[in-house]
DNA sequence: GCGTAACCGAGACGGTACGTCAAGTCTTTGC
DNA sequence: GCAAAGACTTGACGTACCGTCTCGGTTACGC
């Protein structure tokens, strides 16, 4: 993990091997799917010895969740939510991406192998909230609390509660590989959290 | 597979040993989660050759399915969700018990295998929903259409986008160990569904 | 075996199944040699239940042991050895005849197969000894004795020693495979040991 | 293999594993035969992996040739064959050396397990002439090139066939388990390719 | 001519061993 | 002292056969 301290002597990690074996880890995971990686084929593919990798991350998930987390927010920084005024729009302009990213056979095997992983594995689970989720749980809340300043949005709703209404259908939709992913369906499931199924009840 | 039609000659399946075999299969998931599960162990511990195993199952992920699903519906078939009128006090009902189950450490950890296999493998996912989730959502999607009827949720709502909202934050709730999972929470996430978050708009 | 007494009531052993065993046990040792030779194999190429096969012969030494006797024996007892008159031009022809069936591929497996079987199976080898060596043996003991009262061999020589001089030096090249078995090769055999090494000492 | 060339980095191959695995293999085929030895019993006896052996032997035959040749060659190489002046003498003496080896039933059991996989496989078979028969054979011919200069062998009898003459018929007994292998029956063996069977004739 | 005993094809079953793969650790060498 | 190469133990993989045991069906006596 990122967080050794530095060791005051001797020679210090390799970047350049750090990026290989994170790269290297991402396309594996992507061409084979998580329970088919092996710290081996990873070591060989990136031209590293397996201890290196062992030196470095404690197992496969963890491994993987850095390439993940690397290639996700390389970039560096993601911005705000986008904010045009129409609440609506700008949820389903962000679903619709999202379900964009699935569609990339890399990017949909490599985030199924590492949701396996999260859910069987607690701790992984916790370092993915932590460096993954809650920054990400973070815009969604800002955009929704900007919304409810506008009196877009019920003053009094748990937000929380509403990221989780209005998030949760499409990653249902695509780990079960059922339901209406396109951006009709997408659209349909952001109206249906706002306006309430009930009606004018 | 159950569905194979009886060979004209030979000693026949013995339904013991295949009764051994999934009860062994769930208790070796609950137990020790699915990453770990091991045909070898299932053997051992059912006391039944490997081969027994790999005739019947083509691989892990089939077999705890069945497993699960042996137990689940063990009993026989689900009858309908409840209809005492009130259509959140119903649905609330119906999620803290399914709330309920996943606090049982053993369902947790079963459940959690095969939603992991599940997510990596899109043929067991077929089956998956085939045998499990569309019998499941067909009694919620009924119970909802009555609820159409009795003029309790939008006529022109589509039900299954309907099961989702009502539905899908549990499970995200669940699987990533984060969020209210306390009857109160789930009541909520029931009355954000019907009532809508953007309140009197 | 054979020599099961008739019982006194039941249905009979059909011969023509018998037979099918025999002969694809023949062809599998012949393919394959004794080592990947399965009772499965030989079952399933037979048309015929294992247990056909356990009931009747003990182990798969049994089986190739009488598969080789059916086929050398196939067409009734053996006659005497030739007699022409010349010991050596008798016994000459004889190995090389011998060394023709081991330029047959499927007969030099089959009886490499039932060789090795015998080297490690010392109940096997006592029925081969009984069925297949002794007989050959007292062939050959008959032609020497009728040399030995034509004046052509030692009055007083053991006649198994002299076999096992004359015969063992071929089927050592042909185990080990090494050493000259062409006709001029084996005649030189013969020669020499009826002659001896030591010329005129 | 002892062959291969030293790499320029990595682990060395440890010499007391290596001497540990065919220590057992010689223990275990000495016990249980060539055919019901298994290369898991050895690895579990000798306490390593089964890859170890699966790393530097391609089958069980290699494993065993490996394992008889460094229990017999074990003490260094073997000097030349006896020379007191008297063939005859010399010649038995070897011979019944070798009987009594045989008379040891680790050393027999050994030794029929290694005989009958090379017989059966043309490459053992050919890993074994040039390791432990040719060598035995070189020993053979030179003793009797000395007896052809002391003239007690004729001097045109070929070598090759001198040595099948005499050693073959021994092996022969000891492999089919029948025939005179006393040390009387052994000096007639040696006496009998010396003079000849056919006599003054 | 009917019962019953043995034969037969088929194939499930509890097992053992196969030969391969990968895990994670350790040792050696080179930079 | 990091990194590579690779030997090592451990243990699961999925396959192949083992030898035993039903199962349903079929002969073929012998009462």
């Amino acid at each position: 993990m990122p967080t050794a301290q530095q060791p005051s002597t001797g020679r210090r990690r390799n970047p350049a091997t750090r990026a290989a074996i994170l790269g290297t880890a991402f396309d594996v995971v992507a061409e084979l799917g998580y329970a088919r990686l092996t710290i081996e084929k990873v070591a060989a593919q990136a031209g590293v010895g397996k201890q290196t990798i062992y030196r470095w991350w404690p197992n496969k998930g963890a491994l993987v969740l850095d390439a993940v987390l690397e290639r996700s927010l390389g970039a560096g920084e993601p911005g705000d939510l986008p904010d045009s005024g129409d609440l609506e729009d700008d949820l389903t302009a962000v679903l619709v991406a999202t379900v964009e990213e699935f569609a990339d056979p890399a990017f949909d095997r490599a985030l199924r192998g590492l949701t396996a992983a999260i859910i069987e594995d607690p701790e992984l689970s916790q370092v993915y909230r932590e460096r993954l989720d809650e920054p990400m749980r973070d815009l969604k809340r800002r955009r929704l609390r900007r919304a409810q300043e506008a009196g877009q949005l019920d003053a009094d709703v748990d937000l929380d509660l509403a990221v989780d209404l209005i998030f949760a259908p499409v990653t249902r939709r695509w780990t079960e590989r059922s339901g209406d992913l396109s951006p009709e369906g997408v659209r349909a499931i952001v109206r249906g959290a706002l306006r309430g199924l009930a009606g004018s009840v």
